[in-house]
DNA sequence: GTGAAAGCGCTAACAT
DNA sequence: ATGTTAGCGCTTTCAC
């Protein structure tokens, strides 16, 4: 493997001209600039990036804190499309993703903090946490510069992005109200995501703004899990068979719902409405299609690499990136 | 942040010794070991994985090069599985992952081998690249380890994953011969994908198996994608009617391929029956639901993983895994 | 059992 | 415009 020394000893300069020509300074005539390109080309030189992170103390390199990235995520296109929208950011400012093992049995052996401390990753990026994760606090209290999806903190270090889910809820639970329905249920995820709590306030909020009643034994949880949200659709639905609409917290859950629904015997939409939230894939395609919130994941994952460059680079004035949401109507709820 | 030049100041030792005792060697007493782990934490100290690569020549990291992994990739719950298993055979293995970002326009800059080489990874696993990808020779000739997905090339540095493709291919054809088909039309990949020349391979084989005739204009190219199959399909059922059946190269292309049966106004499976590749999540949800050849992407990731890992701590005894696939019968095969 | 010294490949003062 | 020197944090001979 080439190093710069072996180019200074062809080119016959000091291994400093060949760092500074190579970098692209300008102190270093056209001439020898050139030979030394040459050289390089000739002896096929790459870079060492490693020894060049050593001493500059930036690897150029931005970490990724993902959950659900084992066998049992598989089907979360979220994570995915997510991740795709970081890629593309951080390709285009030249950065490298590092991913970091963190789903094995021994996870817990070392902190988020070392990680990124061992791997001198010049930031990182968080998604899928809980907000009770124990490492969360360590992550946000150490230095490194930090973005958070859809865990709104902020500081000096660290920053978010998350999407209006206070919005968003209060669209879907407007748009069935709008369609009539004066009993709604909600399936919502579990306490320790901020988007629950949100979306749980933009269903109380769209239910207060056209004098509906808010009866908190009318929602429930299904920890955004399919089966979950089925078994606690099915105890809601038996208790309260007035109910006439769903907004569920996550697609996921609303299909958890409607199997649940079919599963006494009532239709969608006919007898009950469904609406779900983040627009995955799936709900175009399920039967009957899915009514929801479109969340841009792509976009979330896009912006908060750019957020966390821009922070790495200085030029972040604020840490915080809200996103809008799109109400998509098909079937589910028509 | 703490070197362990800190940590030798105040323990009172060498940076050899903590270096010694911090690795677990065995020339170092009880008492002195003791007294550095103390030191170590109390100072928290993270070692500096940049300075131990550079010396060491190895950065226990692995290198992925995968395509798709943008705006248009999002769909492809394909790639996002295979990662699954790659992470979590590596976080086993406590090797990190590196995603190189390749997705930009300006991706032609750097070649992988030349990223591979700057980034120092052990070794690299790639997926969904063409064979007739210009780099992908040369990364192959490198010396650098390296893993294939999909594409069967074997030599000392070079492995491969993928599944048996001939015979997913028969079996897919096979079922829609038992189900009394004759005349079975295929809607293939491109023909720089390995996948397809032996899914191809698997379709004729059948099809000899049993008797029928091998018609290559039966067959068509949709290029893995939705859109394009549909209007193979539309051309290919306009010009031969008499087809009932349709095997197609990926679950992706047999949606594109229904919605051209349906475009024409017949029906699946009963006028005309459907069986993809892949088995996609999608797949079970769909309406029909798809009948498909399930591919363990998960596991195509985990062994590619486990393989590379093997390669480079010296255990690999052969360098190729082929992995079953099995017959998944769903509505549209019906 | 422990330490001194060299060096991995690179950058960055500080000369000249 | 170019070279000398030091050093990033670590591992590893080679002495003692």
């Amino acid at each position: 493997m080439t190093t710069i020394k072996d180019i200074a000893k062809v080119a016959g300069v000091s291994v400093t001209t060949v760092s500074r020509a190579l970098n692209g300074y300008s102190d270093v005539s056209n001439k020898t600039r050139q030979r030394i390109m040459d050289v390089a080309k000739e002896l096929n030189y790459s870079p060492n990036t490693v020894a060049r992170s050593l001493v500059m103390k930036k690897s150029k390199t931005i970490g990724l804190l993902v959950s659900n990235m084992n066998r049992d995520g598989v089907k979360d296109n979220f994570t995915f499309e997510v991740l795709c929208g970081i890629n593309q950011a951080s390709a285009d400012s030249e950065y490298d993703l590092v991913l970091f093992s963190t789903t094995s049995t021994k996870q817990r052996e070392k902190t988020y903090t070392q990680l990124c401390r061992e791997r001198r990753v010049d930031g990182v990026i968080i998604q899928g946490i809980r907000t009770d994760d124990p490492y969360l606090e360590e992550v946000v209290e150490s230095d490194i510069p930090c973005v958070l999806i859809d865990i709104p903190i902020e500081s000096n270090t660290v920053g978010y992005v998350t999407t209006d889910n206070v919005a968003g809820a209060r669209d879907a639970v407007k748009h069935l109200i709008d369609r009539g329905h004066m009993k709604i249920g909600m399936i919502n995820g579990h306490s320790h995501a901020d988007v629950s709590i949100r979306r749980l306030q933009g269903y109380r909020e769209a239910l207060y703004e056209h004098s509906l009643d808010i009866r908190m034994d009318w929602v429930r949880t299904g920890d955004f899990v399919e089966d979950k949200a089925e078994e606690a659709t099915l105890e809601l639905l038996k208790e309260y068979p007035e109910i006439t609409a769903l907004f569920c917290a996550s697609d996921l859950m609303a299909f958890g719902a409607i199997k649940a629904i079919k599963r006494i015997g009532k239709r969608v939409p006919e007898d009950i409405a469904v609406i779900g939230y983040d627009d995955i894939l799936l709900a175009s395609y399920a039967s009957p299609t899915l009514s929801t919130i479109r969340q841009d994941k792509y976009r979330l994952g896009w912006e908060a690499a750019l957020l966390l460059i821009g922070m790495l680079e200085g030029e972040a004035t604020q840490h915080a990136r809200i996103i809008d949401t799109e109400l998509i109507l098909r079937e589910s709820s028509n």
